[in-house]
DNA sequence: CTTGACACCGAACAACTGTTCTTGTATACT
DNA sequence: AGTATACAAGAACAGTTGTTCGGTGTCAAG
């Protein structure tokens, strides 16, 4: 290919380009590029991206404005924005709330990914709380009164991951054949299940593996009081 | 500030701002926004994005073509799918785990400053989820079965601030004369204290001022469900 | 009923932006 | 000298893009 070096003015060119995406977060214009590079011609430029183009160093959408975009293997080099994302390794998850868990209704998961910059629709926690992965979790605020045999009360948020198969001894949200939601314990029992209240006074459920449907296993219960 | 929800279209919009970045390494245009989202008219479009600039979830640049950016809180929620992670410590507060409670036996909070530092004996929490100082909480870890009228369970993690006085409506540790010790909402109602219990289906207890002690003010329950 | 806010639409404007065309200069090769 | 190529400048054009402004409908407060 053309092995050719580049230019100074393509080298200033191209590192413009990488800080002007590093500080605005967009590729800068033609003219922005001239005037920084002291060409007062756009032709000139785009000339020059044209060449750079060709070198491999950056691609160009044809006809869009801020068209232009640096090749992978120099955004490597750029990448201090994106960089400083991914890094922040944290203990804080935050799980969003997808909606309300109600008896008579089943869990709708609709997961609406941008649901999450609703401020009041995530809930923050420590991933010290949850083992396992963090980015299958989602949340839910109970509705009503009907759940209190399983220790939840109205306004509680059960934490859950989407889980349709259970395991012995998991809290699970089970939807029942007729039509209820409820949170139990899950317990396969020869060929019935046990579904156990999580209030040790109340009596366990026997049905049938066909009339329960797991909805997710329950990681968390949190109960806010205060506000 | 304005705690309003995001409406539908903000939402929307938001999750293609984030799409588009990602897919073109440049902001979409106003334009590029209406027609995805279903907007006919610019202004619209410009109308929305200043509100979800006033949310703070997005900068923007005045007179530049795509000069929009979205602030780093919500980059930050971009990266996977929820494992948006914040300043970590700036978020996250350790409780220390000063004991337990039992229905028998009064709280005793001697404030050992150094059970802190003992990495198994102490809760991390969002700071989000705890309202006011975070200096003054403590955590207790429930023994036993005597608080299933306040709708907590054995194993449970109550959070509590240090605080002898209450207000309507608080739920508060307090210890009756009887040497008990159980979680109740607080009233006061007349010359007595009304002490309500968190399940519905129970009966609310009136005790005189001096037969009850309170140690503490709940401000939130957890419940690990799987381990 | 009136008022005002909120959300929205359509249209028009001015500025921005990529593209293209013409012209010019310098270098290398024939 | 003639020619091809790389590089550059300026101007003009057309499509794009952010902004603004008048107007509509809804809904709750007064």
């Amino acid at each position: 290919m053309s092995e050719k070096p580049l230019s100074d003015r393509q080298k200033s060119i191209m590192s413009y380009i990488q800080a002007y995406v590093a500080d605005h977060g967009r590729p800068p214009t033609i003219r922005e590029i001239g005037s920084a590079v002291d060409i007062s011609s756009t032709s000139v430029v785009n000339y020059n991206l044209t060449k750079l183009k060709e070198k491999g160093l950056l691609e160009r959408d044809a006809d869009v404005s801020r068209g232009l975009r640096l090749t992978s293997q120099v955004g490597k080099a750029v990448g201090s924005v994106q960089t400083a994302v991914t890094e922040a390794i944290a203990n804080l998850v935050r799980v969003p709330l997808l909606g309300h868990i109600v008896a008579g209704e089943p869990i709708e998961v609709g997961h609406d990914s941008f649901a999450v910059y609703d401020e009041e629709d995530a809930i923050e926690v420590s991933t010290t709380m949850l083992p396992g992965r963090t980015d299958d979790l989602f949340a839910l605020r109970v509705s009503g009164y009907s759940m209190i045999d399983a220790m939840v009360n109205d306004g509680d948020i059960v934490i859950m991951r989407q889980d349709n198969s259970a395991r012995n001894g998991d809290m699970v949200a089970v939807w029942l054949s007729d039509d209820t939601t409820t949170l139990k314990y899950f317990f396969h029992e020869g060929d019935k299940i046990r579904l156990q209240p999580a209030n040790p006074t109340m009596e366990p459920i026997y049905v049938d593996p066909g009339e329960v449907q797991v909805q997710g296993k329950v990681m968390l219960v949190l109960r806010q009081t205060a506000h």
